[in-house]
DNA sequence: CGTTCATGTTTACAGACGTAGTCGATTACG
DNA sequence: CGTAATCGACTACGTCTGTAAACATGAACG
């Protein structure tokens, strides 16, 4: 197993909302997550440093110098983070398995006109 | 404002455990539920207890003495608090949308020949 | 009746999380 | 150069979570 499992630490809602703001756009400095996330959520800018120390100690998110301060990027991807999320969800709750999942957000009326059509259409693209 | 929104507790993963137990089968005793639980995460009778105690006083579980002792159920049923989640996820990481998702589980190729079949015949229902 | 056993209640404690203040260094401005 | 603004690092602290031991109490058994 030369591959460490290498779980990497979970990232906290918090957290999430940062990392949020660096999906969008990175490298931020401090001060420019903040902008983007301080108002939502009524955080001060020292919450924000936090979970940036936070993240970097996960190694969810790098650091660059520039000059006195630091820029911020993500260091995994969004779409890692939302598979991984959505595989927990999956396993937790429908045994693993995506049907009960989709029957379920189906059957509480979660799934909008729109939704069904572009699932149907998605569904088309992987019959082919 | 006569209704409190009663936005109840959250769940923890570890007390979801117990949950699931008394989903399967309810009344149960504690001595029940480690027999379900204790195994699998490798608890002792006393984490059960904890975590039995912290989910009545959430009320998401209700006792009913039985002479010495304690039966507990659920108070909460097991779709509420699926639906609940799954909407939270769909909130967090899919900006509320479930075609996302399912877009998503689809491209990571979590969905199986079987899955498709399925969400084809819900589909179709849906459709009706 | 005294001791043991089962059971709920109380207490414990470390680590994560949310939220933020303080400190020391560096930079920038006057 | 001296002082103010800025920035990351360190510290703080209450709550929640995971995990469990200690304790009290009543039942059961010998």
């Amino acid at each position: 197993m030369s591959e460490s499992p290498e779980q990497p630490d979970r990232i906290s809602e918090a957290e999430h909302a940062v990392m949020e703001a660096l999906w969008q756009r990175s490298p931020l400095t401090a001060q420019e997550v903040c902008e983007e996330v301080c108002g939502l959520r009524g955080w001060s800018l020292a919450t924000v440093k936090t979970l940036l120390s936070r993240l970097v100690a996960k190694q969810a998110v790098e650091t660059e110098p520039d000059g006195k301060r630091f820029l911020y990027s993500p260091r995994i991807e969004r779409i890692a983070y939302v598979g991984a999320e959505s595989r927990r969800l999956v396993d937790r709750l429908f045994g693993g398995r995506a049907a009960p999942l989709f029957a379920h957000l189906a059957q509480s009326e979660q799934l909008t006109e729109d939704d069904i059509a572009e699932i149907e259409a998605l569904l088309k693209e992987l019959k082919s």
